[in-house]
Parts: C-alpha cells; structure tokens; sequence
RNA sequence: GGGCCGGUAGCUCAGUUGGUUAGAGCGCACCCCUGAUAAGGGUGAGGUCGCAAGUUCAAAUCUUGCUCGGCCCA
C-alpha cells in the first residue's frame, strides 16, 4: 500500500499530498540548522571561459619568473624541449606533445625540484623556403632575381610569425614556460653556435667531401634529408634490357658461342629506364644460376630453323625463331622452376624459349665478362648535325668544384656508351625474387650500384643535372635535344618515350609496359617524384676513428684529408708527436660512440632504446649539406688546387664572430678575405655555399641553449628529452650524434617518447579523410584541462586515440573530480586552525583514511618518477572516487551536517578533509592546472599566490598503519555484504534509504562494535546474527534523518540533535 | 617489400615467472536519495582476451601463421 500511495501523490504534483512523509513536513524544518557545505565554487566548470581568464593572471603576477625564484638552489631538473617546426598551427599531436612536457616540468617542480623549461623553434629549412617561394610564384616574382639576403630575411619574417601564432597556441594550452624568450635555431647565437660545431667536426677531421648518390628532387632541386621523404603508391615503366655480351674468360660455354659469333645478351630489368643511360655495369651473384633461352620475334616465319622444333615454349607461338639468346637466373620460386624466365616471357614482346639442353651458367663463372651499352653503336654512328654526340667538356654550374672529379668519360663523346661494361659481383643486393636476377649498375643512381662500382674503380658521371634532364653534353638525349625531358617525367620514360623507343630501335628492348605498381619515394613538400643523384655533398663519417674527446689544440698545420666516398679507415687528424698509445686508446668511431652513448642512457619506454640502436648501427654516414639558401651556411673554404678545406682555427674563430654579430647572414655577404686574413689570399680557394641540414641546426639546440648564458637556468647535459617515436631517427638521432662528436657522449640523460594519436577508430589523421581532430577546437569547447586530463589518461607510449566519445569519458572523470573537490570546499568552510586535531587523535576511520592517503601519495610519487601519468590519474581518480566520495565522505556526511561544531569527532572529520584537501590540490595541479588554481583560489584567495608555487604535500611516515589497514580490508569487505544485502528491499520497495534497513550481520567475525558498523553502513541498526535485513520499526529524526529507537514520532528530534539545537 | 611495436568489456586502462569463475574506473540499465542536486549512493548487464593452428595437465600470457592498425625504412 505503501509504495502505491508513494507513486499516487508522485504523480499529483500539485495537489497537497497526504502521507506520513508529509505529516513530518507538518513538524518544524530543521534543514536551517543543518551544517550544509557552503561554498562558492560552482559545479559546472565553463572552462574555456575562465582559462584564459587564468593565464591572464600568471602572466601579470609572474608566474614562472616566481617559481624559478621559488626553487633557487633546488635539485634541477632540465627538460630540453624538442623544437617544432615554425610552420602552420598545432595539430593533436603538437599538443600531446607539450602537454607531456608541461605535465613532467610541472611535476618535478611539485616534487621541489627547479624544473625550468625553455620552449624553441626549428625556424631553417625547406618547408619555409618553399613558401616564400609559392609567395613570389603568386606575384609572378622570379625568385633568382631576389637578392638571396632578401629571400633569407623574408624567410626570418615567415618563421618568426608561426612562433608567435603558435606561443599562443601552447601558452593556451597551460603549457608553462619562458615564453618571453624561447629559443629559436635562427637567433644569431644559435647560427653562430651552429656554425661553430660544424667546424668542430671540420677541425676534429670528422667532415668529408665526397659524391654519392642522394635522394634529390628534381622538382625542388635540391638534396633531401631522408625525413623530407615520404613513399607513396605509384606505377611505374618496367622495362627489360638486352646487353650484348661481348667477352665471358670464366664462363667457357659462353665463350666458345661469343667465338662462334652468336649473340649473347645479358638481361636486366628495371623500373627505372630513364637510368640506362647512365648504365656502367651489371651485376650477378656469385650463387645464382643463370639459363641461357632463345629469343625470338613473335610471328616471324621466315625465322624459322630446324632446331626450333625441338625447343620447348614458353610463349604460345612455336613459328619463332631464335634473334638472340639471353641470360636470366634460372631459381625456383615456391617451388615453381623457371619462374623468372616465365615472368620475362609474359611481359616480353618477345618469347622466350628454353629447354633440358639450354645451358645453365654460375653467377660466379660471369667474373670478367664484358657488355656492351645497349646504345653503343647506336650513337656511335655519328647524327648529321653531330649534337647528339655531345660537343666537348663544358664545366657545369652544378659542379663548380673543379677538385672533385666530375669529369665522367661521356664529357667529350660518345666513348662513354663504347666502352665495355664490366659483370661485377653483387651477390650482397641481386636477388633472383623479381627481374632477372641481373642488375644493371649505375654508380650514379643507386647506393648499390654506387658502392659496387666504387669498389671496381668506377666513377659517377653526373649526367643527370639538377632538374632532371640529362647535361647538355651528354651524348643520348641531352638538354636541348627535342625528345629530352626530365627523368622523372612521366612520358620520358613511358614505353613509348624516347628512351625506350631508342632502345627498341636498337633492338635491345624485350619488354616496356607502363603498369608496375610499386611504392616510390617522393618530395614531402612537393609530392614530387624524388630520384637519387651523385652530387658533391658534405658528410660526417660514421666510422671513421676520432678521439673521443676534442684535441686541446690544432695547430694550423693539421688538414684532415677529405676522403671521397667513403670513410677513411683510419684518422688522418692526430697531431704530430702526441702520445700514440693514448690516441688510440681513445679512438672510437662515431658510431661506437653513439652506440655506447645509448647504453648509457635511460629509455621510456625502454623498447625505445632498441629502435634507436638498430638504426645508428646501421645508417649510412651523415649528409650534411643541402643546396639552398634558407639556413646555416657549411662555412668552409675549400684550397682550388687540393680541394681540401681550410682547416685553421684561427680563421675558423673570426668566422663565427661575424656570426654572433651577424647570424649566417656574416657568410653570404661577407667579404671573404677578412675571415681569410694575411695568410691565405682569397683567389686560392672557392667558398662553400651549400647549407647545412636543418637536422644538424636541432642537433645543436643542447648546445646553444643548455651551455648558453642567455638562460642560467639551463645546464648541460638534459636529464630527459621528449618527444614522439619517429624522432629516432630524427632529433634523438641528431642530437647523440652531433653530442656524440663533439662531447662524446649524449646531450640527455634519459629520452621519453610517445606514440602518435589516431582517430576514434584507431586510423592515421589526415586532412584528406577528414578526421583530424584541431586542439583548438577542443580548448573552445572542453577547455584546456579536459584536453591535459585527456593526454594524461591514454596510454601514451602506444599510438592511442582521441575522439568524441573518448573525451566525453575524460570530461565524466574531470566532473566526477571536481564535485569532489566542491564537496571538500563546502565541508571546510569556516574550517579554523584552532578546531584541527592532530591526526593521531582522529577516530580510526580518519586514521585509515590517511593511511589510504599515504599510500597512495607514494605511489603517486613513484609514478611521477616514471612519468606514467596514466596510471597517476588513475590512482589519484579512484582514491578520489571509491575512497572518499563512495566511502569516507558518504559515511561522515551525518558527521559534518548534524554533530555540533564542537564535537571532537566533526572536528577531527575537517582536519583530515583539510589534509586530503591539500594534498588532493597539489596532485591533480600538473594535470588540471586551470582547475586546481580555481579550487585553491576559491578557498584561498590571494591574488599574488599560487597552486603552482606549492610543493609536494607531506605525508607523515606515521599514518601509513599496515595494521590497521588489514582490519578496515574486513570491514569495507562486509560492508559491501551489508549494502548487497539491502539492495533486494529496496527494489521490492520495501525500504527506500538505508537509513531504514536494520541488519543483522555475523558481528564476532569483525573487530569492529555494533555502533561503529551501524554507522559505518549507514543503516538505522546493525546487530549481532546471520545476514539478514528488515525494515526497522523506529521513527525518523526530523533533523539527521537517522531512524532510532528514542524517537517517538517521525519529525521529532534525536538525543544528539536535540544536544546541538538546543544546547 | 623489410624491421620494430601493438590489438583485453561501449570508452580509458590493469592483468606478476603460463595456474580458480579475466579485473578496475567511466559510460550504460535499473533502484534509492532529493541536505554534494545538471550532484550523491547502490545493484546489475557487458569480454570466444584480433583470427587460426600448435606446445602444455593448464594459454590473455609461450610458438608459428594470418589479419588489422601504427612508426621507421626501402
């Protein structure tokens, strides 16, 4: 009946309901004296009206300026950060990033150590140019005509726009900092730093010059560091080539059918046509077995010869005859034999035709043998008006070191393609899983083939300019011939563009389709097809010995010999008459010190650590210099006659002077013969104007901002970088080698880093699939925090994800919190010193409850140290949630609102919310640096004060009770028996609130009284018995709402009310 | 194509050297409270641990293959 009449004048919300719980209405409202929590702070958050509101005040009152005061003298802690790139606004990964640095400065600082941090910008390099660039092109501006000065001072202004617009952008992110004086990789002390490592490099003889292949854009014209690079999709010409081969001394089947005057062709393919002109060589392996087939022209009658019936077919047309015969690897793949002699039949124009006697020669047996280009005697029948013969040497812009060879045997005519091409063993690369198990070579175009051909004496010839096109003394279709074009152009080297049409005019083409599906490297700026070139490049070597730490002195007599190509194996720099033996005790590669340099460092996550291994074990040496305008100037001169560079030091210390005072500027327009002064003459050297790659600038930044004096607040080396994963091969890499060179051993202590962030699904962010999600956006419409709290929560060492759902889950969690820190707030308004009571003093429920609060402050702590916020906002969310708001708080809410100000037990409830208060403000403060600044505004106001000037609370050794502990394990254990036990009445509606149930509970199992479990549980009685619940029978104090035995009527007062009302 | 890393409830994450019925918080559903109230408390439903084999008395955990995703490389 009860339940019904409940529901009944529930849904009578006007009429004057008439039951019991309105007859106790009808008794006087006690709710005024109830001590409710009273507190201004307002439920709902707005923060992204009030952050900014927030960040306003910092700046005013000096915030970071106060804390580094704060911390004087205080162990550092120095996060070097990693400088993003001044180009465009953040995206979710910019602010994961800086988040995850602000969270460990912010943390360490809490832990009281001076946590400075020093923002900067990666400001040189492509991307910019590029854009001042794209700007010209819109006012129809010819970029060669704008003084370079110009250009790099446009580029300045460019760069120094993104840094302001994305200060901003981090500054919103409550990201804290010297924002008024970041680092910047363009500050004239930083060029001039730069500069000056370089030539620290150059003077330790750990700088070379040499040509090798590099990834180069045609587009942009330029070199490319590999992180500028980026695969994708593409369908290329495949084409397969036959080299006559002219002489085989170890392969004697071979030979005796040479001597006999049949044609032997060597069959290569390539996806590459455009570098058969520049073809120097073939490579077989040693182990590979090769078939020699017959090849014939399809549907050719008059070909015909009597063997012809007895050869199997490959093809479908039996009527051929044999044109040629051909060599390609005999392997079986999967177990299929002739796979690739298939292969080559399917896509030929021909077939291809073998049998049980065709002969099958070794890899090895091909040593010594000899081919002939495909277009020797082609272009050896000289045009009429002889310009594809190429015209003689004319020294190239390109190369205007004359020191470097860069004279390739085709300058003068056509004896480049007359010239034999030698069989050259590359059983370390040729494989028989595509092709033909035959690899032509070009030095040029090709590490392999560059290695291959160094080893056996062959040189590049540079004979593809910087745009592409093949020079305009080169003898097969050079620039200005009408066919020629640029090797990355599509149409130049279709299956009908001029190369392959002149190949198949020479009869050496066997196959050209336009359809092979492969992933090619392309420009990341310019999405163009990207080609690797010999160029003339600055390297540092990789295995080259040097001394690990830097001589005292070089005399101006030491001229480390620039080696090309390769590293030299032994150094070339020790100074006359040192001692030897310790040299070479000293000696390690640059490799071996960057290998060592790793071990010595601490990785987080710790597989960070094999990534970065494998990759310096294994990178090539360092290419330095890039041919553009918009950086650090490699500032050598190089002697004409021996095309060493300068090596002295007293030259090489007025250089970067001028760069202090000037920035690289000094070096572009400088009058050389200053630097140079009274002891060399200008005229005897040529001045180096490539610049260096921008990752050798950010491997620097330890250097010009952790030794600077510009900030006294940093010192060398850091103890952490943090940064994302794919900076292993970026800046963690460029920086341990740059340290590793010039120190010896890594710029860090310890390297963090973090995944990427996906979209709600887990895929990449792309602005093409339209799933980027903008931190701006979020900061609008979350606030800041909520973005923090959602860096804080995902697991940042994996690649994670952000989304609606997701941040609607971290936005739960921070109300959750919040309420928290309100319900504290209200509960200690009017909280004086004088009602505290020492925590030894305090009931055991408080006493647990600091117990619970040590606990968790050490592991707070020690998750801090291992910069595992997840698990730190986890820890702290759940303390907060199952102990306190669930537990603690839900218990003592009958404490704080009724017991009388007076009474011991309310006042030792307040003094431990007052030590939960402090210590809770100063955890979440690194997460929600908005919200605990507005919580400990709220009960603290003090407009020149802080949060973020607190340290770490202190926790009494003392509360931490393990005793004590086991027994409320117990006792929480059977109060979720109790609550699990009531939860069956209060679905049959048989009692509503606890506060009604009366339990019976096996009381002699817990070492706890029948009073303090009642009050535990919240019921109205718990007494000794097997678990049992009813609804008790006695009435409800109209002011604590508790049901006991010594009221008579519901509404009327309980003993303990009735003391605190009425005194 | 190669190397490395990862895939556990709707979401974010725990799951020690293989060992009971795979856990937590949030969300969700339902209930209570209406004196933390756009809050608070309680109960409950959600998982073939990416898929498939194998090793083992026993596999989320070890092995292999596959698949999906990511980073790096080619």
């Amino acid at each position: 009946m009860r339940g019904v009449n409940y529901l009944l004048n529930r849904n009578k919300m006007t009429d004057t309901p008439k039951n019991e719980a309105q007859d106790a209405a009808e008794k006087p409202d006690y709710k005024d004296t109830v001590f409710l929590p009273k507190t201004a702070f307002p439920m709902k958050a707005g923060l992204a009206n009030k952050e900014p509101a927030i960040l306003e005040r910092w700046e005013n009152i000096g915030l970071y300026e106060k804390l580094r005061e704060n911390r004087k003298g205080a162990e550092k802690f120095i996060l070097h950060d990693g400088p993003p790139y001044a180009n465009g606004n953040i995206h979710i990964g910019h602010a994961l990033n800086k988040t995850l640095k602000d969270l460990v400065v912010r943390s360490q600082s809490l832990l009281g150590k001076d946590a400075p941090y020093v923002p900067g910008w990666d400001c040189h390099g492509l991307p910019i140019e590029w854009k001042i660039e794209e700007q010209y092109r819109k006012k129809k501006r010819n970029k060669d005509e704008v003084p370079p000065s110009e250009f790099r001072a446009e580029c300045r202004e460019y760069a120094d726009k993104w840094v302001d617009v994305q200060r901003e952008e981090f500054k919103r992110l409550g990201v804290m900092g010297e924002w008024d004086r970041p680092y910047l990789t363009m500050d004239y002390h930083a060029e001039a730093t730069i500069v000056s490592e370089l030539l620290k490099f150059a003077e330790s003889g750990q700088l070379y010059r040499g040509a090798k292949p590099v990834m180069w854009s045609p587009v942009e014209k330029t070199a490319l560091a590999e992180a500028e690079v980026e695969y994708e999709d593409i369908t290329s010409t495949q084409i397969d080539v036959a080299f006559e081969i002219t002489a085989a001394p170890n392969a004697p089947e071979l030979q005796k059918l040479i001597d006999a005057g049949e044609k032997i062709h060597a069959v290569i393919w390539t996806t590459t046509p455009w570098t058969i002109p520049v073809n120097q060589a073939l490579a077989y392996g040693a182990d590979i077995e090769y078939v020699l087939c017959d090849v014939r022209k399809k549907v050719d009658i008059n070909w015909i010869d009597d063997a012809s019936t007895e050869i199997t077919t490959v093809g479908s047309d039996t009527f051929d005859a044999p044109v040629r015969k051909a060599l390609v690897a005999l392997s079986e793949i999967d177990g299929i034999p002739w796979q690739l002699v298939k292969a080559l039949d399917e896509r030929s124009s021909f077939s291809i035709h073998y049998n049980d006697r065709s002969p099958i020669i070794k890899g090895s047996e091909l040593a010594g043998a000899m081919a002939k280009h495909p277009m020797a005697d082609r272009l050896s029948v000289p045009l009429p008006d002889g310009e594809r013969l190429g015209e003689g040497v004319k020294p190239s812009d390109e190369h205007p070191h004359p020191t470097l060879s860069l004279k390739g045997d085709g300058l003068k005519d056509v004896s480049f393609f007359t010239k034999p091409r030698p069989f050259l063993d590359g059983s370390s690369f040729v494989t028989t899983e595509a092709g033909t198990g035959l690899v032509h070579m070009s030095p040029d175009h090709g590490e392999d083939d560059f290695d291959l051909c160094k080893a056996n004496g062959i040189n590049p010839v540079f004979a593809v300019d910087g745009d592409g096109v093949y020079r305009e003394d080169w003898a097969w279709l050079p620039r200005g011939d009408e066919r020629a074009g640029s090797v990355i152009n599509k149409k130049f080297t279709a299956k009908d563009g001029p190369i392959c049409s002149d190949l198949r005019d020479a009869g050496a083409l066997l196959s050209a389709s336009d359809d092979f599906q492969h992933s090619y490297p392309h420009s990341w700026r310019s999405k163009a097809k990207i080609i690797y070139r010999c160029t003339p490049q600055w390297f540092v070597p990789m295995d080259k010995l040097s001394k690990t730490k830097e001589p005292q002195e070089v005399t101006d007599t030491v001229r480390p010999e620039p080696v090309e190509g390769q590293s030299a194996p032994h150094a070339s720099t020790s100074s006359a008459g040192t001692d030897d033996v310790q040299n070479e005790a000293n000696e390690l590669t640059l490799r071996q010190k960057a290998v060592k340099a790793i071990a010595d460092t601490r990785f987080v996550p710790e597989k960070g650590r094999n990534r970065i291994s494998s990759m310096v074990e294994g990178r090539p040496d360092w290419v330095l210099s890039r041919q553009r305008a918009w950086g650090v100037p490699i500032a050598l001169f190089l002697d004409r006659k021996t095309g060493d560079y300068l090596n002295d030091p007293v030259v090489n210390a007025r250089i970067i002077e001028a760069f202090k005072t000037g920035g690289a500027d000094a070096w572009f327009n400088a009058d050389h013969q200053e630097f140079l002064g009274d002891d060399y003459n200008l005229d005897d050297y040529d001045i180096v104007t490539d610049i260096l790659d921008v990752w050798f600038d950010s491997g620097c930044t330890h250097v010009f901002t952790l030794e600077s004096d510009i900030w006294p607040s940093q010192s060398w080396k850091a103890d952490l970088y943090l940064e994302g994963s794919d900076q292993h091969r970026g800046w963690f890499q460029s920086s341990l080698l740059e340290s590793c060179g010039t120190r010896g051993e890594a710029p860090y202590k310890a390297v963090l880093t973090h995944g990427f962030t996906m979209d709600k699904n887990g895929k990449k962010m792309s602005k093409s699939l339209g799933n980027t999600i903008d931190p701006k956006k979020i900061i609008n419409v979350n606030g800041a925090d909520i973005l923090r709290l959602w860096a804080a929560s995902v697991d940042y060492t994996e690649d994670h994800r952000i989304g609606d759902e997701i941040l609607k889950g971290v936005t739960d969690t921070y109300r959750k919190l919040r309420n928290t820190f309100r319900y504290m707030l209200g509960g200690l308004s009017d909280f004086e010193e004088s009602e505290r009571v020492a925590p030894s003093d305090m009931p055991e429920l408080e006493r647990y409850i600091l117990h619970r609060l040590a606990i968790v402050d050490a592991q707070l702590k020690e998750h801090i140290n291992n910069f595992a916020f997840g698990p730190y906002m986890r820890t702290l969310s759940s303390f907060a949630q199952d102990d306190l708001s669930a537990f603690f708080f839900d218990i003592r809410k009958d404490c704080l609102y009724c017991d009388a100000p007076s009474d011991p037990k309310r006042q030792a409830y307040r003094s431990a919310m007052d030590i939960l208060f402090h210590a809770l403000t100063r955890y979440i403060a690194p997460v929600l640096v908005f919200t605990a600044e507005e919580i400990w505004q709220s009960r603290y106001p003090d407009e020149n004060d802080s949060i973020h000037l607190k340290v770490w609370p202190e926790v009494d050794a003392a509360w931490q009770d393990d005793a004590l502990n086991d027994k409320w394990a117990l006792i929480r254990e059977a109060r979720v028996a109790v609550t699990e036990a009531i939860e069956p009445l209060r679905r049959d509606k048989i009692i509503r609130s606890s506060l009604e149930a009366e339990v019976q509970y096996p009381l002699q199992d817990l070492p706890i009284s029948s009073e303090e479990f009642t009050e535990l549980c919240i019921v109205a009685d718990l007494t000794d018995g097997a678990l049992s619940v009813t609804k008790t029978e006695h009435h409800k104090c109209g002011r604590c709402w508790r049901l006991l035995p010594e009221v008579s009527e519901d509404g009327d007062l309980c003993g303990r009310c009735e003391d605190v009302i009425h005194g």
